[in-house]
DNA sequence: CGTTGCCTTGACACCGGCGACAAGGTCTAG
DNA sequence: CTAGACCTTGTCGCCGGTGTCAAGGCAACG
């Protein structure tokens, strides 16, 4: 399989591709005339690589995962490195949950005190002019 | 009062100011030799973008706080056009709110399926072991 | 007059995950 | 032979908010 057809499959480009491989994820043989050559097995290695990226995760976080599935597992989730991340990452989300939840509380706050506000100044406004 | 005292007083550099002035937000008189001379009102402008920027703004969503403060409010907060940034806001803060408890709940599950299947390796380990 | 310390503009660097383009090699079909 | 559809490497650009350095002007003090 060549990287366009592999790009292709995987939904994604192969701009992509050669960038995954530079980070050092994805690992194509190469042909006599300097192709890269790819087999099934990194089609599941991209869809693991797409898959977190899109849950937030970055490259580095990733390799574990890959190293997992390349290790012959049937999940890249198993092996003790990627079950670190995950643990890393979810106290990362819980963080940034509760980060979020003040700001949130905070929005809030200065949405109804600022419409507060105008009330007021309106109520005011109406009392100058009787 | 120039540049540099502005910068210290309100926690940032020099540099940040600048970019401040080429984003519209800032705008220092000049005296004689070419100084930027800023008056007292402009640390309360730098304060309130900051703030605004520690919750997750971004410099064009401070803009109207900024006219708003410049156009003698209190707060920066109370004008239409700020409200609206607020609950726009406000919105997407929900919205990722959302997301990252999707993203929660998605790593919870896939941690505790790794161990899982972990655990079961072992148990079946044992059973061979006999 | 020189040093120090402020100020000025301008420009490059960073981070991450690519998009986009250039200039060229390779393979296949007509 | 040529067109076109692949492939290769290399490079620049983007986004946002700065850090940092360069080269030079101005002010004040000894």
């Amino acid at each position: 399989m060549l990287i366009g057809e592999l790009a292709e499959r995987a939904g994604t480009s192969t701009r992509t591709l050669r960038y995954y491989e530079t980070r050092g994820l994805v690992r194509p043989r190469r042909s006599a005339n300097g192709y890269r050559v790819y087999d099934e097995a990194e089609l599941r290695v991209v869809h693991e690589i797409r898959t977190l990226l899109a849950i937030g995760f970055d490259l580095d976080d990733i390799r574990p995962f890959v190293a997992c599935l390349r290790a012959g597992h049937a999940s890249g989730d198993v092996c003790p490195d990627s079950v670190a991340v995950l643990r890393r990452k979810l106290a990362e989300v819980d963080a940034y949950l509760d980060r979020l939840g003040a700001v949130r509380r905070q929005l809030h706050h200065q949405l109804a005190q600022a419409i507060a506000d105008r009330e007021e100044t309106c109520f005011r406004r109406r009392q100058t002019e009787r």
